[in-house]
RNA sequence: GGAGAGUUGGCAGAGUGGUCGAAUGCGGCGGUCUUGAAAACCGUUGUCCUUAACCGGACCGGGGGUUCGAAUCCCUCACUCUCCGCCA
């Protein structure tokens, strides 16, 4: 979340910043200050309040310890007062806490100066289109007739034991998504990330740690009894690895990776662009995440979209790099790079990875500091990208690779697929 | 799931209800000594809120209670450890 002291002190600008994502602020913002001065209000009283409690409460011991007990009953009498009225205070303070706090998670990141305007997809800059659109012939099938016709996805055999969105992968399917997870993994390691495995369920404030609570919550399967969400992305568990912690300067950068499955509700998205693979309830990606020094944040940003291009080329599938606009962006971005491959038979866009720099909103709330210069302690960047989702990777792959003899499977995973073709 | 023990500063580890934000050790930082380093010695060393600053306030797993006053007593929740049960 944005750091109050910055909202009191650059009002005019937060608000003109958020305008970019078409979020009108003023009111919001207003609240929020309007709160935060009622909470400060109330925190100077209430230590004043505590200041005399306390000198009271010395006193007494003072005297006691001299053995003067009448001396001591008399400022007793006058001291149990205070009870009730600090009780009070500490209600009301408690209470402008938590209201100006529900008010202060409503505000989105700031959009850095390079995100464009705009209201959706339409909106979005294309910073850059690498590769041919392939000319498939007449007769090329989507993703989801090739899967069928070898025998490599079965959709319907996920619906049965679970429900529409849960693909079974079979044979050499199967094969090649192992493939892709080792590929992407190696890839990573020789980047620079160490590898982590985190747990797939996380509690409530992992959540709200990286932003999914309370704005996602919606999108994200909840296991009552336990009172779990499964993770909708690694980013969630890896990030908050580092929730609650003090970073030495000299750590950063901080690069992690892991491959998990990832789990999305999809609530209300149905509808022709959502067959086969296009968007699933259950998917593998391999995520990357750093935590880095403010100042370099923007870097990493670029270094992590060129990682990102970089499997792309390697796969050799055409793609495109987007800027995403205000308000395509999400919540707790401040600038989002989506790669998408060209999907030839579908004959358009597929999201494949989407690259982001958080600056400081995750870490205010993970609470991830160093101590900066003068000692004084500051909250760290926090960025993650997709590298990458894999089904989307696989259907183009699929489609853009089909010939009459089979599938051929690009050259950097034959290593680890064993196999050339799917035939 | 059952029974018991525990949770204190970066770590280890004290702490009779009153000067405890907390002994001590280690670690960190600064200094003396040294050609340099080590050792030794001296000093220093948490976070947050409020404030221009001083002052003040909060924090000893979380929450609540008793009391003029709680790290210390009570309740409750979470977690850790030991034993038993179950189990990939």
């Amino acid at each position: 979340m944005l750091q109050i002291g910055y909202i009191r002190e650059n009002r005019d600008h937060v608000i003109e910043r958020l305008r970019v994502r078409n979020f009108a602020a003023v009111e919001l913002v207003d609240e929020v200050i309007a709160l935060d001065e009622q909470r400060r209000q109330l925190q100077t009283e209430s230590d004043a309040l505590a200041a005399e409690a306390n000198a009271a409460a010395r006193q007494i011991g003072d005297l006691m310890r001299q053995g003067k007990r009448e001396e001591a009953e008399a400022i007793k009498a006058k001291a149990s007062g205070y009870k009730d009225q600090q009780k009070k205070l500490a209600d009301a303070l408690a209470a402008a806490e938590l209201q100006l706090h529900e008010k202060l998670v409503l505000l989105p990141n700031l959009p850095h100066q390079s995100v464009p305007k705009g209201m959706g997809a339409e909106d979005n800059e294309v910073v850059l289109e690498h590769g041919h659109r392939s000319e498939l012939p007449e007769d090329a099938l989507p993703h989801w007739d090739l899967a069928a016709r070898y025998d490599i996805i079965d959709f319907e055999l996920g619906t049965k034991v679970t429900g529409a969105g849960f693909p079974v992968y079979k044979g050499k399917g199967a094969k090649l998504q192992r493939a892709m997870i080792n590929f992407f993994l190696d890839q990573a390691e020789k980047a620079g990330y160490r590898e982590v495995q985190p747990p797939i369920l996380i509690n409530g404030a992992s959540g709200f740690g990286t932003g999914q609570l309370p704005d996602k919550e919606g999108q994200m399967y909840h296991v009552g009894i336990d009172d779990l969400y499964l993770i909708p992305t690694a980013e969630v568990p890896v990030t908050n690895l580092y929730r609650d912690t003090i970073v030495k300067e000299s750590d950063f950068p901080i690069k992690l990776t892991a491959y998990t499955p990832c789990f999305r509700r999809e609530a209300g998205s149905y509808g022709a662009h959502v067959r086969g693979l296009n968007r699933l309830h259950q998917f593998d990606k391999v995520e990357v995440v750093q935590i880095v020094h403010p100042e370099k944040s923007y870097k990493v940003l670029e270094e992590m979209s060129v990682y990102v291009q970089s499997l792309l080329r390697a796969l050799n599938l055409p793609y495109r790099v987007l800027r995403l606009c205000g308000g395509d962006m999400g919540f707790t971005s401040a600038l989002t790079y989506d790669m998408e491959v060209w999907s030839a038979a579908q004959k358009r866009w597929l999201e494949v990875s989407s690259v982001s720099n958080f600056e400081a909103y995750q870490s205010n709330r993970l609470k991830v500091r160093f101590k900066g210069g003068g000692g004084k302690m500051q909250p760290a960047h926090t960025l993650n990208g997709s590298a990458l989702a894999l089904p989307r990777i696989l259907a183009a792959i699929l489609e853009d690779n089909q010939t009459e003899k089979g599938i051929r499977i690009p050259e950097v995973l034959v290593p680890y697929t064993g196999f050339e073709w799917i035939d």
